[in-house]
DNA sequence: AGCTCTTGACAAGTTACCTCA
DNA sequence: GATGAGGTAACTTGTCAAGAG
């Protein structure tokens, strides 16, 4: 799924929105994919063509994006997630094998090792999850669809991460939003969960992390939204304005019959009246506008995406060229 | 090469458990 | 102690890509 907007066109100075919320997996599983190392990170996709999400303000508002809250160069500390955990291996209670079968030794080589490199080192602080007990009980999965078919009778128990356990998952998850087998199977080891939670755990925070970005989006483009009206009611004003001038005081009448290019009326260009893109912007402004918000918004967007966005624009204040009244028809005799 | 099937991983949405006021 | 809300672990479903046949 993707969402986007794109209010306005730029002409010189004018408020250009351009707004787009690739929502959708596609773009960003596919860079992740494609990467080849499927611990990629998911914010690297985003320099895709297709961002998560894009926004491009020409206008005179000052609008900035919020910075990323910069990646962190990866810092390398003593844990590699691709080596068998000093204390865990083997004696992790919840572990099982079906994930990564004897996992150890397999982990001493990586050949797609994408830098797994854990921040914290718990076995130091002899840490024994909350789980252990309940870890006993359940075989694991061995994938996300076999969720039925462990621990039989025994319902899915919740079971409440230790603080120490969250820290360590919070600071994986800052180095690698998604993991391999690998780095799950270790980071299970280190933390005696089973790789399955690991597992879970990523996803959820993973999906409360755009959560997270999605309302902090919402806001700021909203924001956007407010201000970039005030600007297009400025700008509408002073248009009126010079309008107002104009018709006070024509300058064309005073030139020579043969000079006129542009009729006054609907400023259009006598010579090529066939072509729209020879109307000036004020009548391209003042054309009348789509009535409906799909409508407006593909004409205002050349890629035509639809958007949840033009719920923030559906608020006709939002749209004041839409409000203006239709420029009188052009006289008989204008071409 | 093109097609179908299987598998694995993930996102999105939902459910259910736990904690706390 | 009962209760409702919020947080979150765990689950379900759908989709996509890669690999095998």
């Amino acid at each position: 799924m993707e969402l986007g907007l794109s209010l306005g066109a730029a002409d010189g100075g004018r408020p250009e929105l351009v707004l787009g919320l690739g929502v959708g997996r596609g773009e960003e599983e596919r860079g992740r994919r494609e990467g080849g190392v499927v611990g990629a990170r998911w914010w690297e996709a985003a320099a895709s063509p297709e961002p998560s999400v894009r926004l491009s303000l020409v206008t005179s508002v000052g609008l900035r994006w919020p910075s990323e809250n910069g990646r962190s160069a990866a810092r390398a500390r003593g844990f590699d997630v691709n080596r068998a955990p000093s204390v865990a291996a083997g004696d992790a209670p919840g572990m099982e094998e079906d994930e990564e079968g004897p996992a150890a030794p397999a982990l001493s080589s990586s050949p797609n090792d994408s830098g797994g490199s854990f921040p914290l080192d718990l076995s130091a602080h002899g840490l024994r999850g909350p789980t252990d007990a309940a870890a006993q009980g359940g075989g694991g999965r061995s994938s996300s669809r076999a969720s039925d078919d462990d621990e039989g009778a025994s319902a899915r128990k919740k079971l409440r991460l230790s603080k120490e356990q969250s820290a360590f998952l919070e600071e994986s998850f800052k180095e690698h939003s998604t993991l391999n087998p690998k780095q799950k199977v270790a980071l299970a080891k280190q933390l005696n969960l089973r790789p399955r939670q690991v597992e879970v755990w990523f996803q959820n925070r993973r999906a409360r992390t755009k959560l997270k970005q999605t309302e902090v989006d919402c806001e700021y483009l909203k924001r956007c939204c407010e201000t970039l009206t005030k600007e297009n009611r400025r700008l509408h004003k002073e248009l009126a304005e010079l309008r107002a001038l104009k018709t006070a005081r024509p300058f064309y009448m005073h030139l020579p019959a043969t000079t006129l290019s542009m009729c006054p009326s609907c400023e259009r260009v006598a010579s090529n009246p066939a072509s729209a893109s020879t109307l000036a912007p004020e009548a391209a402004a003042t054309a009348p506008a789509p009535t409906t918000a799909a409508a407006r918004t593909a004409v205002a967007s050349p890629e035509h995406r639809p958007s949840s966005f033009a719920a923030l624009f559906a608020d006709p204040r939002s749209f004041p060229l839409a409000t203006q009244p239709r420029p009188p028809p052009p006289p008989s005799n204008c071409l």
